[in-house]
DNA sequence: CATGAATGAGACTTCATTCAT
DNA sequence: CATGAATGAAGTCTCATTCAT
């Protein structure tokens, strides 16, 4: 079992190293493998194919975003609180993951169905619905829309937010400002 | 030169069939040029690449997008109007070209900078600007934020719910109920 | 003892279902020691290397079928039964193991010489050839061969029947007329 | 069209010379290639993937063969003579391809169904069929059998007799004695 | 402009075998 | 005796691109 997830985060985190540095066009496996220092073949004893790669990114980058928000939780009490902590984590991880996120986006869509997706990110919403709807009842957000479309709208718009700014550069300004902006943008829409 | 548009034509239209039929994994220049009935070499003759088919793509829907929206032009001299029209179209647009979409955000995103994206998208965004402009002056929409960021988030935040609904199924439900709340969320952002 | 006796008998066992089942193309030592039961390496206990599990098969079949033989050896006191029994008792295997006899041809001329056919065969065709010996002496068989070539040409005659009525469709008729006409044909040339 | 029959052929002799060489085993598309003179995925052209040089082979063998047998057709118009030009037929091509015919035996079984087989044979059977026909008119031939069973075991015999002889050192004495064996059994079925 | 046969690099993957436990 | 994770060589095949016609 130790070994086992060793190898398993050894091969994922090589193969995490060489897409950010040579992109994922150029990435193979005979790469992953000589990064990990473990053989050809060993690759296949804890992926089924390469492409299974690309899920388990996501997967870690969510989970790990999941995680950093989790420790701020207290601060999701209040609406303001919620948004600026989505916001800023957000912002942090795809300033961080830059290079792999837009490739699992683009991975994920051209081998896996979108539930693949909807899989990874769902202990994502579903936490964030629970906070929506604590917050409904405190009246700190607006009741007029189901929790499942706020949540996925608010995912979806601070995601944008994020990579518009750090993956385009068609708005090139700094960091704070499209914080700024954005935050008031959602908080227009889900604050009351 | 009315030759060498029909072959250009010819040539993205087939490429936009086979990607929509056999998905992007196995679209390949020989399927291509079998569709399109013209020779292997021929398609070097009108794209520098393979890679070049995936903006060219990219650049007829949203040019299509936009056309479609100039049409109804009259109606987004209104705030709700204007809304409630990028939902409309949108949402057509994604639903008539759900797998084509997500082709080229990966393909765009796998060969090229975001740079593309950006350009590809300028003359959505300078139309966008304008009329939120023109709402501002009237006192529709919010002013609180530059325009440039309001458009932004206004045209991801609509794409990320029509690609919600029609490419995953994390909200599965009737098409009127997400444009209905996708509108509330946005209105209220938005509007004042 | 025991358990290497069982082992072994496992072993082979479970190779000749896989083979059976999956064809030979994808049966692998893996599958082998998976059906059985057993670790990867304990097939490297009692095969030296995968390809000895063609010959064992084959001799388990072939031994299989001269126990058949010889429980009806009665029969084979005249010439007529002899030939009956042969055709039937092979039929009858042939039918059985199909997959795993053109399997063995295959194999064993793949990965050795044909010597190792003939040795598999010898006990087969020693004990034929004792009972054409006997026969030529009570005047039922024909004189006018020497024993081996006649033992070798009925054995391979009735073999090629067998395999031309179940493995191919060449031609295709009920078993009955299929055995009638290969026993007109071998007693011609077997028989006086 | 010339051009076409070329690469064919020379990439299909190179086969045969290569499994010639070093048996099928370690015969590679690389070293088929290698030794045609052309590219890696020129043989893919041609061929739709490696195994399809297998029937290929046998159909060139068996061409081969019927051509052969035809040049001697008038020979064929008494019992005695049919008999002993397929057997010299026969043994010649299987001294020859020795190696290539067992090749073949076990390429068809591992990957294709034994209709393949039928169908590379057809030809060869229904000639057959033809001239015994004739024969059995004539009263040389039984007519105790159907014809399509006799020509089947006619020749299944025959090849049994030449692989006996040049394959497997069995009954190894001299060809001229194999040949008068194999004529004498086969004789005493066929001939009247 | 158009053709399409030919190219050839190199990616993925399989699987028999080993060996430390 | 038994295990099974690890090995790594080697093979098949794909496909974007070229170029002589």
């Amino acid at each position: 079992m130790r070994t086992k997830e060793n190898k398993y985060d050894q091969l994922l985190n090589a193969a995490m190293a060489v897409i950010k540095e040579t992109g994922f066009e150029k990435a193979s496996v005979s790469q992953f493998v000589r990064r990990a220092g473990v053989a050809q073949g060993t690759f296949y004893l804890y992926f089924s194919s390469k492409k299974e790669i690309v899920p388990a990114i996501a997967e870690r980058i969510l989970s790990e975003q999941l995680l950093r928000i989790k420790k701020r939780e207290k601060e999701a009490e209040q609406g303001e609180g919620l948004l600026r902590l989505l916001i800023e984590e957000t912002f942090a991880l795809t300033e961080e993951y830059r290079d792999l996120i837009s490739f699992c986006y683009a991975g994920i869509s051209l081998y896996y169905s979108f539930e693949r997706w909807d899989e990874i990110y769902r202990p994502y919403y579903e936490w964030l619905i629970e906070q929506l709807k604590s917050l409904q009842e405190k009246g700190e957000v607006t009741s007029g829309m189901k929790t499942e479309y706020l949540a996925n709208y608010t995912i979806g718009l601070i995601e944008h937010g994020a990579e518009a700014h750090y993956l385009s550069q068609a708005v090139q300004t700094d960091e704070k400002e499209a914080q700024e902006q954005l935050y008031y943008f959602v908080s227009r829409a889900v604050l009351l």
